[in-house]
DNA sequence: AATGAATGAGGTTTCATTCAT
DNA sequence: AATGAATGAAACCTCATTCAT
């Protein structure tokens, strides 16, 4: 699937190039040396061209004008258009979601760990240049099943995992009333996730912009206090 | 954009018809009827194709035979193939999201409203046959901005409208403190929307089941009660 | 290839008709008679489509939307599109070439018969209905050899027999002097086809408007004097 | 409209080439050079195909065949069949009219220059290669008016106003006796119009052939002397 | 390594014509 | 006689991918 290990180092020099035809030297040209960040071009431009038009009507051959090159040049790189999406997919998602965490930080109150968690989703969820996945997942995701299996286990459940376990974490310590921690993590998720979307969604194509930061807020405020009226203060 | 109109209407019953000259009858004839339904058979054809493929994806010819019609049948009923998305995610849409209610009914609680709303919100947008507009509004919305700025007003903002609605009058009554209710609004939906989403979009490959009764009671719960622990009584 | 004959007269009177359903009556209907010339309407309809477009693209379902009928019930007088056409193209010519004329009439000269056939000529050939028939024929005349044979044999060769007959009786008599009158008839002809060819396609496509009258006058004078400054009058 | 353009250009020689770094030879290449000819092979499989059928009813896979490539191939040249269209005539009427000559030849007679004129129009418009061209134009010009204006005004116009100015010349030297250069110009080319229809339309279908050069020189007697007899001798 | 050229497979759409009433 | 519906055939065109240099 992916070709680049197989295929060495990145061989040229910078050096002038003499070329001769049988009967003079007609050019001296200094290739375009190959970057080892020729990938990393390739899946920039591949994340612009999917968000702006999906996995389907995205086109190889605006790929790789965006970078710079001809369209078989993306096959030394990636074996086809879908091994690109899914690098790019995997890539971002495990920039978004860090590799598990040293587990929860005991010494904090569940509920101030709950409220960071909240503010760092909102910013990371919501980055412009991840947003597109979750829309691209949903949009298409029947078409790649491993890929949308992949985004859910690493991305949504593992989340989810943490949140339930913040949750749990506050429970026992009495911090917290929450009869279905599971279900409620889902809960939690649900605002950020919605939040995303329709930045990445709505924008986009006219809806009423929204406020990330009172997003956040609001969100964080329901979900420790909830609706109804109470007279205690809350933490 | 939509032919049906332009080519009579289905008037006739099917039954025999005689038609009669001053001196004799004529003819007998049974109309072949082409059924109303045509058009709901191929909108129903569609929404099989485009769920399990995306709209690029799905391809005419597949509608046509799920149809047991030519393809070129489809085009008497539809201009394109943009005309069969559009229709059938606005008539999903009208049909999910009922036209204006007569109001908020002022004799029940706000928390009773919204136990209501969320409970019906849960089944409506998890119906098996509407779950993949959103799935596919998000994944293709860019493509058909309209599509996506209808989704958006006539279904989002509108059931989003409608909680910031009921918020408020609790607000009003006392029942609730709600200190952004615009976005607090967002909050509520965003649960059902995860919900719904992950119906659609993980079931199919495979992720974990969600049980969406307890879902709809975990959300209820959270949204009126919060996490924080607390001495009274919840409604 | 016409079905008119077979197919008997006009059967219907234009009696009022009910609509019986079993239930009751529902409508009185005075039905649309067929007339006889519903050919004709035809055959205009399918001039102005083929003047306006071309055959090949020409399409029967305007030609029939032009007459006010049905597709398939252009089919009850004509064969297919090919039968439209040729009928068409064979009844003008019939129409713009009359049959034999009964002879050269012999007491008039040859210059002034061939004067009023030239003006005759201009007329007919540049008429608003006929002039797209040579375009049309020269333009997709490859795909119908005998219709352009049936053109060729029944109206240019007819026309130039004609001419060259009124030629050779103006050499006999010593009025003209012509060593070729073959060739010489296609020079007189030259500029009339010319001038409809003119008419009929650089006109409508915004080309420099011919005045006919001052063609005529100049073609004949030219084909009568020629060019040459000389002493003598002219008849 | 013009791929080829953007494509680069084919500036190499089908000779081996070196290319040299400052180390060693590292490649002998032959670069497959596609022919500068390649678009000229289309256009001349277009040209069959077009004079055999018309535009509309010339095929794309028609031409493709008889090139020896495939459909797609086509496009790499071409954007479109429109595009073949244009540029075929276009390249055959620059071909044909060549650009402003450089003025009249004062030197000779006003005869002499129209009656060389009326010779090399003669061959150039029947050349066979050409001839589909007029007739094309005629049939399917409503279809491409600016194609159809193109022809008219850098084919028709140009080559009338040449006459045109013979003509006047030969007036003004007394040469000429002409009463209307304009339309006068419009009966000259006539002879050669219908002429070269003749060649393209009628004989392929089997009309009585034509002889090129007696109707060449039946048209100039005929437009020098005039029918009419008279004493003096012509030039 | 890089690319211009090439293509197979497939897509949507159109239209003349036939069928069944 | 007339027509709404239906369709087979074909057209143009696009694009991911491979080939040969």
């Amino acid at each position: 699937m992916d070709r680049s290990r197989a295929q060495g180092k990145w061989a040229f020099e910078a050096n002038p190039v003499l070329i001769i035809t049988d009967a003079s030297v007609i050019n001296v040209a200094m290739p375009r040396v190959t970057p080892p960040d020729r990938r990393e071009a390739i899946l920039a431009a591949a994340r612009e061209e999917f968000a702006a038009r999906g996995f389907a009507a995205a086109r190889m051959g605006d790929i790789a004008r965006r970078v710079g090159i001809s369209r078989p040049a993306l096959y030394l790189q990636f074996d086809s258009k879908e091994a690109i999406f899914a690098a790019l997919v995997g890539g971002l998602i495990a920039d978004v979601i860090p590799d598990e965490p040293p587990g929860l930080d005991k010494t904090q109150s569940a509920a101030a760990l709950l409220r960071m968690f909240i503010a760092a989703a909102f910013v990371r969820f919501t980055r412009s240049d991840f947003a597109f996945v979750p829309r691209i997942i949903a949009g298409e995701g029947q078409n790649f099943p491993e890929l949308a299996r992949y985004y859910h286990d690493e991305a949504i459940v593992r989340v989810l995992d943490r949140v339930e376990a913040v949750l749990r974490m506050g429970v026992a310590r009495g911090e917290f009333a929450c009869a279905d921690a599971h279900h409620a993590a889902r809960s939690v998720i649900g605002g950020i996730f919605l939040s995303a979307m329709w930045r990445a969604v709505f924008e986009p194509v006219g809806g009423e912009p929204i406020d990330l930061d009172a997003m956040a807020r609001a969100h964080a405020d329901l979900v420790f206090n909830g609706l109804l009226s109470r007279k205690e203060p809350t933490p």
